[in-house]
DNA sequence: AGGCGCATTTTGACCAGTCAAAAAGAAAGA
DNA sequence: TCTTTCTTTTTGACTGGTCAAAATGCGCCT
């Protein structure tokens, strides 16, 4: 069984990985998502290959192997189970679960999992759009596109909403952006940093920075 | 914030307790309970009584204090409602849940906690009939007979079945042992060290030994 | 009182995970 | 090519939790 440590590393490498597709990720970059020292990657990084759960070419960077990508998904399933389930069942807000899932997905037993998977009813996203992996580790498209890339003028759907800043979130759900909302962005000024964004069903339109903006992935909208 | 393995300390010796109340609980028995050497138990002990969680007296033996108590009762409440959680709602069997919970226990914030006992409507007791502790702390008292010290021919109440052994709860499901079903104890044999017991609303009459007799709580019969 | 047996404590060691700080590589500029 | 800078690795140390085995203390029996 790996240690809860061990699926964090994991975990991380898988997030970091999907932000530049087929490159190594670097230590530093690691060791900054996993909020420790560079020597302490370095360590767990040669524990971890000597595991085969990643492939490490030192001084170049990691990268999960297939077994690596197996077990980050199998975290993943977990987590985002378990975020939907303190939404759906226990009434909790989506900007609280994510630290709460943080913890438990560690100790969720494939039994138990099985159980809340039935019991939601076989769900294909957690409350922030995110895609859950099924029991056999198939995940479907996350989509890429953010609103920083939107064409001004055109309806775009929302799919997902990076769950890692609960303050955001909030934000976002006050605007009416959350998944499925369908949105247009209004205005763009690179210069000013910024964004426009109107939210159909909605009557105020609200302005994001590009760095929040970067967070709201969109796919295209549905017909009518 | 204590670690779970503090925590489960803690909770052992709160169980230790029960057993001998108001003596001293010996080093060797809580190293068996935790399945440790006693030597591991010594040092945990001096620094758990450094926390001020416990009454250590050296070569005597170990005692919780008003703060270690809390901490157990904490632990036990996410305990057992976790348990019930398991059973009532995502279906699981009463034998199967004490292990999960074992490891849940841990991880479930107080956040959740709430949220899970007001889902369960505020329950008084697990599945196996303990007492769930309210989060104040405050724990209804235990029933302390058991079957093993019943009347011969008179009603009882079945309060609580020990939870710890998966096989001896499937066992007592089957012969409908469970908590509130009424019994009545027909012959007890001393030398054969058992006993027969007849489950009413049951037509056969079975036959426990006093070990696992002596799992089975009782409390008197509710007027017929 | 003296010694025996048993529970307990001490000692030294280990593993996982971490940090601080020094050492080593690699890349890039002059 | 030489040097500077930045990232990565190495080294030594520490914490929490554990074990094996030796040392200690206590009660009890004769």
């Amino acid at each position: 069984m790996p240690s809860s440590t061990v699926e964090d590393y994991i975990k991380r490498l898988y997030h970091e990985e999907q932000r530049a597709p087929g490159t190594l990720v670097p230590m530093g970059r690691l060791a900054e998502a996993m909020n420790v020292v560079p020597g302490t990657v370095t360590t767990m990084i040669k524990a971890l290959a000597d595991s085969g759960l990643v492939y490490y070419e030192p001084r170049a960077g990691v990268r999960l192997t297939d077994g690596g990508r197996k077990l980050a998904l199998h975290v993943l399933r977990r987590h985002r189970l378990v975020e939907l389930f303190l939404v759906q069942t226990l009434g909790f807000n989506w900007s609280e679960v994510h630290d709460e899932a943080e913890r438990l997905e560690h100790t969720i037993s494939d039994k138990v999992l099985d159980k809340i998977d039935a019991f939601l009813g076989f769900p294909k996203a957690d409350p922030h759009g995110s895609p859950i992996p099924c029991a056999k580790g198939i995940i479907a498209h996350e989509p890429t596109q953010t609103l920083t890339s939107c064409v001004v003028g055109e309806r775009y759907r929302i799919a997902r909403v990076l769950d890692n800043d609960a303050q955001f979130l909030q934000f976002a759900e006050r605007n009416g952006l959350v998944p499925e909302a369908h949105i247009t962005v209004i205005s763009k000024d690179d210069y000013a940093d910024a964004l426009v964004v109107s939210c159909h069903s909605r009557n105020a339109p609200c302005t994001l920075g590009s760095s929040a903006a970067a967070r709201i992935f969109v796919a295209p909208a549905l017909l009518q």
